[in-house]
DNA sequence: ATGCAGCCTTCAGCTTGCTGTCAGCAAAGC
DNA sequence: GCTTTGCTGACAGCAAGCTGAAGGCTGCAT
């Protein structure tokens, strides 16, 4: 699991990561909302641990950001004792959890096991494709946290492509796939909705491979 | 096969590269992370024997790495019997198995030709010539983990080369290789090809026999 | 029915990059 | 040193691929 920390108390931050990385979590540790968004922007997080009191604002802001575009990335909020209505807030603002400070170590692990458990168990596990992820079941693909919006045939090829990850897929085939049997199409679409998919999931994605067909790469193949 | 071992005991060390090294496994013993992933920069391999405590750090750090970065490459983490905390994490991070020293070499064997197995199963056996892998099905080749796209004429050469591996093809069957049937070339086009094949994947992989043609040398002569 | 919106195909012009040719240089053999 | 053979950089022609625009189709709402 990655894991997005907010907290900016470097001591408190240090140990969490700590126990967060010999949970097997990867763990980037952020100590404002600017570093945290940042972050966000760039990388896709199984769970963000996020501290309520930040130097340049409140964290439940960052969660009403996620939420208000629809990213549904598991928060757990950080908080001090004496403030009872930033958990309430928070959790109505779309966390998942919560911990009171000063929190056991054992049980901020614990939480976030279930936590992940609870997103584990669920019925489309994203597929990370370069900086995409892909969740299969529900024809949604996301990137730095913005959800992309595919067209039928988009998908068709986007989904054609990845069921062979690291090969080469020929044009015919991504033709076939297309457009399933008989129905003849003279023209280069298959290039066209290459094209296409490729300005809104990103042109590095997808490779040309001259004179074969294209390939999207997972980055270490096999 | 071939294996990275990573072991600061030099003797137990000695004794898994010796037993892996019988079962026919090309096996590069290291001694600490840093060599380790100094390994890994350059070489692709099949499988990564991991031990916890190394010099400079704990065998996890590398192991999280790898899989960070979507390498994912079988990994078996060597474990003391006393660090079952380590073989709880080692697994949740993305190691295979784990085995507990002391261990017997023959369960070793096991284990490794269990996991090779579970992976042999994977429709693109990458062929390992010299410093190359080349997937066939694929029309991939790799160097140092490096990606090499290769033209339709680049691979043409290099497939007809391969399927005559150690043994010296004539400029004239590479030439119909290149051209199936007629197609007259009057020019040095496979000198070309074969000047532009050495530029990309490394000038050493193709041998030339003067006034016959050309040979891939396995490095592992028959 | 009519209008509208979204998706798809077609086409044409443009860009990219593969490939054959050749010339000049390097290496090997004598 | 001379000849033969192989190597490689440069270049131009061309095929493959890219993409914007236009028009058609379908489904939906009015």
């Amino acid at each position: 699991m990655r894991i997005l920390l907010v907290e900016d108390n470097q001591q408190l931050g240090d140990a969490v990561r700590e126990q967060m990385l010999s949970d097997g979590h990867a763990t980037d540790l952020m100590l404002s909302l600017a570093e945290a968004r940042a972050c966000l922007s760039t990388t896709d997080y199984d769970l963000i641990l996020l501290d309520m009191m930040l130097p340049d604002g409140k964290g439940i802001l960052l969660l009403q950001q996620l939420r208000q575009r629809e990213d549904r990335t598991p928060v757990i909020i950080l908080t001090a004792l004496d403030q009872i209505s930033d958990r309430i807030t928070g959790l109505n603002a779309g966390a998942d959890d919560y911990l009171v400070k000063p929190f056991d170590l054992a049980e901020l692990s614990a939480r976030v096991g279930a936590v992940a458990r609870r997103y584990s168990g669920n019925p489309n596990p994203a597929l990370a494709v370069g900086d995409l992820r892909i969740d299969l079941s529900n024809r949604q693909v996301r990137r730095n946290g913005r959800n992309i919006d595919l067209t039928p045939r988009e998908w068709a090829l986007l989904e054609a492509l990845l069921q062979r990850l690291d090969a080469t897929v020929s044009k015919s085939r991504l033709e076939n796939c297309l457009y399933d049997f008989g129905a003849e199409v003279e023209s280069n679409t298959v290039e066209v909705h290459i094209s296409r998919l490729r300005k809104k999931i990103g042109r590095e994605q997808i490779q040309t491979v001259r004179g074969i067909g294209y390939r999207i790469a997972s980055g270490h193949p096999a």
